[in-house]
DNA sequence: GGCGCTTTGTTCGGTGCCCAACAGACCGGA
DNA sequence: TCCGGTCTGTTGGGCACCGAACAAAGCGCC
């Protein structure tokens, strides 16, 4: 059941192997489906999740059943670390954007270990201070940048989440999180298509043109992968 | 120089007197002016600092010398926490709002004491969990409800801050920190005057009708209050 | 009291996105 | 193979907010 191997994960794969060892013998193996919530806003987080693959959307829950997102979680990074680090309330809500496999481990062994080892503290910390981040550069963007920039900036995100150039995504999902009107999806969406940058069909979306969305999307993708890199320590892309 | 006395930052109040102990001894006493920057996306954090007054808006700069706030504190809160749990790099810039006075430490005792003590590191982390839930609430906002919504919620959060029906606030500041233009603002506020919530004069705003204001803002307004009354331990106004 | 700067008020055309409703296309399942 | 549901495309009216430019008033300063 426990794995010593080095995982899928990111953070997992960045951590020292005393911090891993720590964790490793409490690892589980979890399926995400898609659409899955983990957990509610204001509810109690039980498990901790290091995605393997597919992504995980933070949303904010708005009256009318509406929903923004306000930070995407991918196999970098945790979902839950509140929970690691202090009462296991959740401060928002966790969607499964795209399904896929997790490791996961209870509450109390994460608790137990941040409170052992420092430097665990710190990257669990650090995780956390991005997601930070993404939420105040989507407040700015949000406030700011036409549809059209939001939509290009998400989708690079989704992309790097993802690790792909297949998106499977439906207009009316990425609506929602843009906090926008199908309708202005379907129509900024057409005129990708039109430019090349981007095609699509029924729930799958592939960019075409790295640079060209790039170009089309508001300096806030750029911005945040700065902030990445320089708080995981990796290199720019 | 050093205070062993109760000071009037609600954070500093909040904690065991052996934390407050930690420190005490480091705490200086500065004053806040307007317009101020604390500290740049990206610059170094060297002083960690609790507001006695005064407001403290954490901003997200945008090209063009835009600016959008994600984040707003008083004396009930820390400016820097990042520094003292972790790297002393800012992800964000830090602007005074309304002049004021406050307590400040350099960051080495402020890391250091946050090494001896794991009750004063979770109060650091918790309220750092408030400016995440500050700020994906205002990406949800921002991005959904109206101008005059978000005024409210935004005035009502700052009489929150100041502690006062006063505020002295300009309609170019405010414009900015919601990323709109003045004239939107101005148009708005002139409606709200109309309706007796509140009036204002050249750089001066008062909050006449709490509950008329409170009815026009967005739920986002009481979503955040929730949310600071579970992180922080205390009752619901 | 008067000058000058800052702040607020007002105009007006333009447009991006909302809002609602419906039509058409895709795709899986029976 | 057809059927049904999900997803995408399209229309058109309406309004909130933009963008820029200018006018008027408040307040500090000399």
């Amino acid at each position: 059941m426990h794995q010593t191997s080095r995982s899928a994960n990111r953070f997992l794969q960045s951590l020292s192997p005393a911090d891993f060892e720590l964790l490793a013998p409490h690892l589980r193996s979890v399926e995400l489906t898609n659409a899955a919530v983990l957990f509610e806003t204001g509810g109690e987080i039980d498990r901790v999740y290091f995605p393997l693959n597919g992504a995980v959307s933070l949303v904010v829950p708005l009256g009318g059943g509406d929903m923004v997102e306000a930070g995407m979680i991918g196999r970098d990074g945790i979902v839950g670390t509140p929970a690691a680090l202090d009462s296991a309330t959740a401060i928002n809500q966790a969607v499964v954007q795209v399904g896929g496999q997790a490791s996961v481990a209870g509450v109390a062994p994460i608790q137990s270990a941040a409170r052992q080892s420092a430097t665990l503290r710190t990257a669990l910390y650090q995780y956390d201070q991005l997601l930070l981040v993404q939420a105040q550069q989507s407040a700015a963007c949000n406030a700011t940048h036409t549809v059209e920039e939001r939509l290009c900036r998400w989708l690079l995100r989704s992309r790097d989440v993802l690790e792909s150039d297949l998106l499977p995504l439906t207009q009316e999902f990425v609506a929602q999180m843009l906090g926008v009107r199908r309708t202005s999806v379907t129509l900024v969406a057409s005129r990708l298509k039109e430019a090349k940058l981007i095609k699509y069909r029924r729930g799958r979306v592939e960019v075409l043109d790295l640079e060209g969305l790039q170009d089309s999307a508001c300096e806030c993708y750029r911005a945040f992968k700065q902030q990445e890199a320089r708080l995981l320590g990796r290199t720019m892309a």
